[in-house]
DNA sequence: AACCAGATCAAGAAACAATATTGATCTAGG
DNA sequence: CCTAGATCAATATTGTTTCTTGATCTGGTT
């Protein structure tokens, strides 16, 4: 009956699947902890100095978490698109002010989940802690393996990096925002590609 | 010594003192609860689906409330400017989601007062049950006058009104944005004012 | 039946805002 | 004193809003 909302948590379920399959009850549990909603671009889904009330993942669109510095330029932690994930778990657990803001990119569509509710779902289904156990742990990686590119490698690696391990962003973000996500100048990214591209061969 | 965000209390306390002069010790409550905020052009200062925490008067910018309809296209309930309140009253005292958005169409500069706050503030000084009792029904005087425009005139009428009424707000908002919130379509109005710019005698 | 107020749709022009590029100059560390 | 990269300013490029115009449709009047 309820079609369209059903086909929605499809893809966050296939997403747990993939972790550990989930028994039928566990997924009906999810039908019922997380509720759908709309973000146009340029929504805040969390706003500095805000309590971040739910977790985040994304159905569709793209969105960014970051941090203004005193002059107010954005230094973006993390860019998520669909089927992953975007929080501040710091705020989130702790019930602290964020000190980061995630907003939007493009027109997005989040499942959110919120503190009370998480808590029930891992009373209800302990499963659930392995598996955001497991996901927050791949997540570290990640972070851990971004962070030592970050203190090893030259602008330019990074940025041919992030070139090959996101090839989908590139046509969707603007480079200003990926600029800040590698921590280096606008100006510098574009004279990276204007030098490939009177010379292909570079950053192979 | 902090003249600056003294200055800016001033033109909310002239409000207040031009409905009900206050004593001293009222004025201080204003500084007490009131916190001054900036927001930039386009941004949200309540989303559709969030709580509205927060009373808003307006020091300088400009800001319109609105609901989105279910394309997408959205409907204006009203304009605020330096001098002038915008608020979701149901969501804020009822503590309900709220069905509307509030966002920036120039950088704006608001004082905010909280639901904790304002209910502070009505403790101390009752004279504020008072100021906001006119300031509200005033409100409603105003709403009804233009309910009663939209129901009884012609859109072509509605809008040489909505001129008179308000010449200061023509060249700051933008023409389909005056059309949103008279409901006519913005194309109606643009015919409008190619008409009367052959014949300049139109609508006086 | 023909008319009028006004909507809707599509296409284009004009105005404005965001993004990207480029050159010039500066700075810290090896 | 070189090199990697930042910063600043100017310009070019691209993309988004906004406005205008014509064509066509609709539901209520006379």
């Amino acid at each position: 009956m309820y079609q369209e909302t059903k086909d929605r948590f499809t893809t966050m379920i296939d997403f747990f699947n993939s972790i550990i399959p989930l028994k039928q009850e566990e997924k009906e549990l999810i039908r019922q902890y997380f509720h759908l909603r709309s973000y146009k671009k340029r929504m805040f889904v969390l706003q500095e100095g805000d309590v971040c009330q739910h977790l985040n993942f994304v159905l569709c669109g793209c969105l960014r978490m970051y941090k203004d510095d005193e002059n107010g330029s954005p230094h973006i932690l993390l860019f998520a698109t669909e089927g992953s994930w975007i929080n501040d778990l710091d705020s989130y657990y702790q019930e602290k002010k964020s000190l980061l803001n995630i907003d939007v990119l493009e027109n997005a569509e989040l499942l959110q989940i919120s503190r009370q509710d998480i808590v029930k779902l891992y009373l209800n289904a302990p499963k659930f802690d392995r598996i955001f156990r497991i996901l927050t742990e791949k997540n570290l990686v990640l972070l851990q393996n971004r962070m030592l590119e970050n203190i090893s490698l030259s602008a330019e690696d990074r940025y041919y990096n992030f070139l090959s391990n996101h090839p989908d962003l590139i046509n969707r973000i603007p480079q200003v925002h990926i600029a800040s996500y590698l921590g280096v100048s606008a100006e510098f990214i574009s004279r990276l590609r204007s030098r490939r591209a009177r010379n292909p061969l570079m950053g192979n």
